[in-house]
DNA sequence: GCCTTTCCATACGCACACGTATGGAAGTTA
DNA sequence: TAACTTCCATACGTGTGCGTATGGAAAGGC
C-alpha cells in the first residue's frame, strides 16, 4: 500500500525541506507526512534526529562534491575550463543552500568541521584550475579564494536577476582574474 | 527591582540571538530569560512575535548601513577609500549574520525585499566607489558586484583564518580589482 | 493622597514536535 | 505453515513555545 522508505528517502526529502527554509523546517512528522508514512518509520531508520541531521549534512557534502567537482564533462583548455565551471556554479544554483547549511553549522564546531572540509575542497579544485591555467601558486590561490566568494556570494543576493544577466555577470568576473 | 525594557532591548538582545545560531533561536521566552523578566514585557511592547521579527530585520538594516556606509572617517583619496572600507568590511565582521539572516529571509518575498534593498545599497556605494577611483560604469559595476560578493562569501567561509590573513587577502583582491 | 498610565508577573490553554512502547502487516526463511 | 525479520502505525508522555487574561507594582499627574 505505501512504499517502504529507505534512508535515502528520508535524506532526499530532508534537504529538500533544508533547501526550502532552513534547518528547522526538517521536522520529523513534517517529513514523515510528506513522505505518506508515519515518524514509526523514521525512528526505524535513525536513531533521532541529531545523528539524521549528521547523517544528513554528509549527504549534502557528496553531492555538492559530485555535482561539479566530479563532472568529467569540462573543456580540456584550461582556461576554457574555468569558464565551464564559473558557468555551473552559477546554473546549477551550486549551492543554493549554503546559506542554509551555513546558519546552521556556523556555531556547532562538529558539524562546522564538515562544512570546512567541504570549503577547502572546493576551494583547491578552482585553485587547481588557476594553477593549470598558468598562474603562480599564490597568483592561483587569490584567484581561486576570489572566485569561490564570488561563488558563495552570489547565492545569497536576493536582488532578482535573470540567468543570463547573472552567466555574464561572473564570466566577466572570470576575465578579470584571466587577464594577464 | 527589575529594569524595565525598551523596545530597543528587546531588538538588542534579539539580533544577539539571530547571530548566535539564526532565527530559531529568536524566542520569545529565551529571550524574555536572557534579559532577566518574563514575557509579559514583551507582549507589552509587540504585538506578537511576527510583528517582533519584521522590526527585528528593520532593525539589522539599519545598524548594517550605518556600520560601514555611514562611517565618515574614510580616506578622501578614492583608492584609499576603496582600500579602507575593504578593511572594515572584512574587520568588523560586517554582517556575519548575513547567512542567518538570508537563511531566514529566503522564501519570505516581503521580507526578501529588505534584504534585496539591502544588498542594492551596499552594492552602489561600493560602486560609487570604483566610479570615483575612475572606472567607467560598466568596469564599476563588475568591480563592485564581485567585491560585494567576496564580501559576503567572507562570512561564510568556515576554514579558520586569522585576522590579518583574511585582511591581506581582501586587500590582494582590491589590488586586482583596481589594477588597469 | 488618589487616580491613571506604564510596564511587567503569573497562570492558563493550546499546538507542535520529540522520543518511546507496543502491536501488527508484509515479506523471508526454514 | 510456522517462525522470524523487516518495516511501519498507533498511542502516549513530555517539553517547549506562542498567545491571552488578569492582577499588581511603580511612577507621574492632579
Amino acid at each position: 500500500m505505501v512504499d517502504r522508505q529507505s534512508k535515502k528517502s528520508w535524506l532526499d526529502a530532508a534537504l529538500k525541506a533544508l533547501a526550502s527554509g532552513g534547518i528547522d523546517r526538517v521536522r520529523v512528522e513534517s517529513l514523515a507526512k510528506n513522505l505518506g508514512v508515519t515518524k514509526g518509520s523514521f525512528y526505524w531508520h535513525f536513531k533521532d534526529r541529531e545523528q539524521f541531521l549528521d547523517e544528513l549534512l554528509n549527504f549534502w557534502a557528496e553531492q555538492s562534491t559530485q555535482t561539479v567537482i566530479a563532472n568529467p564533462n569540462y573543456p580540456t583548455d584550461s582556461k576554457a575550463r574555468v569558464r565551464a565551471v564559473a558557468d555551473d556554479i552559477v546554473r546549477l544554483d551550486l549551492g543554493k543552500m549554503d546559506p542554509h547549511i551555513r546558519s546552521w553549522t556556523q556555531y556547532d564546531k562538529r558539524r562546522a568541521k564538515v562544512v570546512a572540509k567541504m570549503d577547502k575542497m572546493r576551494f583547491e579544485f578552482l585553485r587547481d584550475l588557476f594553477v593549470a591555467a598558468g598562474f603562480s601558486t599564490s597568483g592561483a590561490d587569490i584567484r581561486a579564494q576570489s572566485l569561490y566568494r564570488y561563488a558563495l556570494g552570489e547565492q545569497f543576493i536576493l536582488v532578482k536577476e535573470s540567468m543570463s544577466r547573472r552567466l555574464q555577470r561572473i564570466q566577466a568576473q572570470v576575465d578579470l582574474l584571466l587577464q594577464e
